[in-house]
DNA sequence: CTTGGATCTACAATCGTTTGCAGATTACCA
DNA sequence: TGGTAATCTGCAAACGATTGTAGATCCAAG
């Protein structure tokens, strides 16, 4: 009962041919139409309500206006932000995004790349983290972007946030407090991000003098409270002393807390604790954590700038893309503090 | 270079003509097509890797297996759930879920919402919340269902939160405790939730024989901390005494708290405070939030087979559909406890 | 041997656009 | 006035499927 007035019915009505109409119509081939029936159409069409049918015009063109995203898991609050940023670009531009989640099994993701791919979409957003992700549009023609994890040969865009820069706030941070014994809560790593941030906590407490204590890096399985929590144990039951912990993540530093809370250790009191990504309500944890805030709806933004940049240049620009890393910021907050005086490192 | 396999392919490929095809692979009529070139074109395809464009088919079968959703904000972190409920059981049918942000603002809801009828949306799940909203689907013919809100008219069927066995709830656990002047902070009453819990609120208090206070009841002008954290100012502020709070949500608590800790009133040694939603993170804010949890991820589920059935319906089923409401749960934590002897209502 | 009915398959139209091409109109200039 | 170029506009073929209808084939019965 709604729409379905189609370009014949506006043709017919401005009395030209449907031709004439989807030219007049399209703002590329407008030119070649004579200036007033064009202004006729126009009207026509607007008096109508004539809106296009995407099938139809898709079917045609090979092109959906559609944008795949995956993502790992939409109650990530990582997330939402990215879809947030990118939808906001690309929305305007008249593209949906479509977003699927893999659940952080490869498999999966793979599957729904294709049925994305099926889908026929215009590009893809992978926010979806596994860095050996054998990525099924490597061979084909769909443009692609990473966000939030890049892959080791550049053979796409990759829009990450700056973890060696962030790592480097965060280790900065706990050396001007006095902190000279500082351990680290690795993430996953089999995720980038994982291994980017352990990299980066190697490299900086070495630039710092710290000298490399292998034996003071742990690793949680994966980016969760509950990993980070049996990971900071077998730190603590390692018995080396350490007055501060950098974990990979917020999750992983409230598994921190749990454990030091177990055995009685107060923070920041005894040990300072930061974070990573300043998730909502880490504000509001107690003690308040100091963590590193990403710019996650910017990467998401800029990853649909990317894309789009590649929907409109040639396919094949080819040649190894370096990621654009995003700068993160410094949030500190009441997790951190000066080193007991009774403590040596 | 991927998947150009058209059915035309197939067709040749098993020397039966397109038509034939299409019959032996759709299941609806591959009865009427011999059975073995049936399995021959099966066999071909499967071999040649056939998939149906999504494009074609919908322009001739009108359809897109598409279902869109509008939310007021992804990052509300309510939202993903009901999403991800939703899209497990129509992705296991073929559906894909296009969700679009309203931002809370009436306009531009009808906007997307009409953007997702353009695109030819098979169906519709609204959760965005405005109980005013003019629904533009109205009298179009797009199969809608409502989610974590109702329509006044019930024209929708509607999946929502039992918002007033919930608040039953949390009354009767303070009451339990030995509260006798327990406040409201209500939410925007311009949302259906942020009425019905208010409405439940004051059924609830007078039931429970404590009569009824409407300065005990303050509004907040939505669904955030910081108007949490006025509303409940102003509550202090009129100089009532009272021993708890029933907050519309956990950001509202959360609102409380501060408006509270600015006071000095210890929660939950002076008064006690309870949410409504059981966000991640309420368990680890301090004190613990007592709150009640709402069954999303189900809602969605819900949601969506509720609008499977009106897929496969006859269309104008019509009647008025009363709104399912599904069961929410008490999460007692550390925000309450029994009111301080020495303060009398 | 013809006719009628089952069974199967092919033809062709259709969904609503876009777009190469050819034809029509007008205008311009010699 | 006639020829040609410039400017529009219409025709028709796509895009890749689905589906009503008609025709082909085969077999059995009259």
């Amino acid at each position: 009962m709604a729409d379905p007035v189609t370009l014949k019915d506006v043709a017919a009505a401005a009395g030209v041919h449907v031709s004439t109409a989807s030219r007049a119509l399209n703002p590329e081939t407008r030119s070649v139409v004579n200036v007033d029936t064009a202004g006729r159409v126009l009207e026509v069409a607007e008096r109508l309500g004539y809106r296009p049918h995407p099938l139809a015009r898709g079917l045609r063109t090979n092109r959906t206006l559609t944008i795949g995203m995956v993502v790992p898991d939409l109650m990530n609050p990582l997330f939402p932000p990215i879809y947030a940023g990118a939808d906001a670009v690309l929305g305007d531009l008249g593209y949906s995004v479509l977003v699927s989640s893999d659940d952080d099994d490869p498999a999966k993701g793979r599957s729904v790349v294709v049925a994305l791919m099926e889908r026929r979409v215009d590009g893809l957003i992978l926010a979806n983290a596994h860095r050996d992700l054998v990525i099924p549009t490597r061979h084909s023609k769909v443009p692609t972007v990473l966000v939030n994890r890049s892959s080791a040969s550049n053979e796409f865009p990759a829009i990450v946030g700056d973890d060696h820069a962030g790592i480097g706030l965060v280790v900065g941070h706990l050396v001007g407090l006095g902190h000279t014994a500082i351990a680290h809560v690795a993430g996953s790593q089999d995720l980038s991000t994982g291994l980017a941030r352990r990299q980066a906590f190697v490299e900086w407490t070495n630039r710092e003098g710290l000298g490399a204590h292998p034996e003071l890096i742990v690793e949680a399985g994966a980016f969760r409270t509950e990993e980070g929590r049996a990971a900071c144990d077998r730190l603590l039951d390692s018995g080396r002393d350490f007055t501060a912990i950098v974990a990979a993540n917020d999750l992983i530093a409230l598994g921190c807390y749990d454990a030091l809370a177990q055995r009685g250790i107060s923070v920041p009191g005894d040990v300072s604790v930061t974070g990573y990504n300043d998730m909502t309500f880490v504000d509001r944890v107690a003690p308040p954590l100091t963590t590193v805030a990403v710019p996650y709806q910017e990467m998401g933004g800029a990853a649909a700038r990317q894309l789009l940049d590649l929907l409109v240049g040639e396919v094949g620009a080819g040649a190894p893309y370096p990621p654009t890393r995003l700068a993160p910021e410094l949030v500190v907050r009441e997790s951190t503090a000066p080193p007991p005086e009774a403590k040596r490192s």
